[in-house]
DNA sequence: TTTTAAACTTACGTTAACGTAAGTTAAATC
DNA sequence: GATTTAACTTACGTTAACGTAAGTTTAAAA
């Protein structure tokens, strides 16, 4: 079961696979987002690695910066985690659900604010301005 | 009717009020974000320039670029906008809207995976690892 | 009128997040 | 064995979005 978890993935694929160029990608191993193994000089990364990088370009897309995804994806990895740390961990998933759900809100404001205008532009186009 | 929005600005209140600085704000201007109106070298700012200054405190908190948000502000201002420009107006408004959504759903991605650590993390404070 | 203070104008500095060239290594193909 | 080719490593360059310092103007207070 979960066979293709065993599968394995350079940086050239996943590249293309994800949207992303291969310096970026290289570039997020420098800043420890990702810890891809080595074959020779070549990066082999793993099923996680992936799950990892699509988390970078989730969160990017929303603004979060390199340096605040690092956090997240840090406890992301929870087996990482002991008891000791649990509580601490809790509080910083607790913190980024918070900020997810304020820039909910935000997205919310927007796109009403949008609605209006679509109206009014709609208007605009069948009976002119004013 | 609509007493208050007679009331006019300056760049230290605005700052203190939407939470930017004083900096923040003039750079904006350069960039073509506001264009208060000036009461000798003193910039005076409208309602209306309050109002984008807020729109883009929020875009900017979910990942827009100042050039971004000033394309849409530009459409915003939906009274600069004639019959033939509207229907172009209209398209950019819609796809922003759609940019929006698509956010909104990432969002929704992370929230969930957060929903999923945070079990974790709490069945790890309670029995431990693994 | 001198002082003070508030908003302002250069203008150089900084940080993040890569882009881009130029040369290197290592494996595969001819 | 020579040559491509594919991933790689410096390392300098770039753009966005301001920060920061230093000096300027303008009006109010002393």
């Amino acid at each position: 079961m979960n066979f293709n978890k065993e599968k394995f993935f350079t940086v050239p694929e996943l590249a293309k696979d994800l949207g992303l160029t291969e310096r970026a990608i290289r570039f997020y191993e420098s800043k420890g987002l990702v810890s891809p193994k080595r074959a020779g000089n070549t990066r082999i990364f793993s099923y996680g690695d992936r799950t990892r990088l699509k988390i970078v370009v989730r969160s990017k897309k929303v603004g979060f910066s390199l340096k605040e995804i690092k956090d997240f994806l840090d406890l992301y990895d929870v087996n990482s985690n002991h008891k000791q740390q649990a509580k601490n961990g809790l509080k910083i998933v607790e913190k980024r659900m918070n900020s997810l759900k304020d820039q909910y809100k935000e997205i919310d404001i927007m796109l009403n604010d949008l609605k209006g205008i679509k109206k009014e532009l709609s208007r605009v186009m069948k009976y002119g301005r004013k």
